[in-house]
DNA sequence: GTCTATAGCAGGATAGAC
DNA sequence: GTCTATCCTGCTATAGAC
């Protein structure tokens, strides 16, 4: 007679849960019986499919994290080959970027917010993962803008400070997720898809010409 | 015969190194047995004078954070007012927040990171001081930038926009505070005073005039 | 006010039946 | 592979001696 929930399902089960609840409440907020329950396993599957619950932590980013992390740089490039120039000018490479990580495409409005929350509390409190994180996802996602916006020749500006330009817009990017606390208090406005796509065209136009320098008649968000 | 440790010093040791711990490892990574042990207290001294541990995180904000915050609400007036042109144009407010906020001044650079830290957290994920953060520092804060920035009439952007601007300078304000694990392992340079100053002047010059509006070639709206 | 001792409980991990 | 029962550690909070 067959399983109700076969292995490998439930290692995915758990995976998912394990995911959802990390990206919640980080490492040490969540404990092995909750993500159990919510994966509708016994107690003892954590250990017995990822041998401890630091494992388990390490697996979702082995697992699941990774994976999504590749998706976003493949739409990264798909959005910089869609605006057509070649070589792509530093207002197609940071629209192609904002788009393929803040816009729905790819992923679930959900998936992509757990997939930043809980790259944010690695970069913030590094702990097994951030090595992964950093050599797998965010250093060739550097290297790849530094390249572009390097062709581009970006005014005068120096390898470090186009590195420093690229941490701004990933600040921004970043942190129009993890304060959704905050931003929403204080602006009353639900977090939802007219409100981020107002934040991505913000952080393009912001991202290029600033506070002062716009274009003239500039693009900006309209209503 | 005088008590080595009087009351009131006890309390204030444990403030002190509550507010250490519970900024580097948050509110579930600290144990109350580290705090004492840190504040050469007793175990049982957090019950008594605060007590519960989450009283005492409650206290740490109002008792240190705040009156921080005030300094450094104080500090950004007087760089504003510092700066002389009245009123203050967009570039002297936001080179006033950076610096009031980033640089060595009213507050050590240990402290300054404690303080970031604690808001991060709150801002992400809120607790019982969220509101006293919200209110009590930033609201007045954004309101008052807000004034500034509209009396400069910004561009032709709306209150709304001039929001989504202001959490853009502090998004990056906070990640380069909160980051700094992804941006030294990054650009291999040591967080240090040579490197904050750069980060400063990076902030101010991104914020006005962005990627591509530089002062020299993209006068738009009156500087 | 300070300290020791401990109650009382939650957590991660494991042994062993099925 | 799955599940129950349990061990053991480490936590917050408190009682009560000094």
């Amino acid at each position: 007679m067959e399983n109700l929930h076969p292995a490998d399902e439930t290692q995915e089960r758990i995976l998912t849960e394990a995911e959802i609840l990390f990206a919640q409440k980080g490492f040490r907020g969540v404990t092995v019986r909750e993500v159990t329950e919510a994966a509708h396993a016994n107690l003892a599957s954590v250990n017995y499919y990822f041998g401890s619950k630091q494992n388990l932590y390490l697996e979702v980013f082995k697992k699941r994290w990774l994976p999504r992390a590749r998706q976003l740089n493949q739409a990264f490039d798909k959005n910089v080959a869609g605006a057509g120039s070649d070589p792509p000018g530093i207002p197609e490479v940071v629209e192609a970027l904002a788009r393929a990580v803040l816009e729905e495409g790819v992923m679930s409005e959900d998936e992509r917010f757990r997939h930043h929350q809980l790259m944010s509390r690695e970069l913030a409190e590094p702990s097994d993962a951030f090595d992964l994180v950093i050599k797998e996802a965010i250093r060739p996602m550097i290297e790849k803008m530094t390249r572009y916006f390097g062709r581009a020749s970006l005014g005068r500006r120096t390898d470090r400070e186009i590195a420093l330009c690229i941490f701004s817009v990933m600040g921004m990017v970043l942190y129009f997720n993890f304060a959704r606390p905050l931003i929403s208090t204080v602006t009353g406005e639900p977090y939802d898809k007219g409100f981020m796509a107002r934040v991505v065209s913000h952080i393009v136009d912001f991202s290029l010409y600033g506070l002062l320098g716009r274009k003239e008649d500039a693009p900006c968000s309209a209503p």
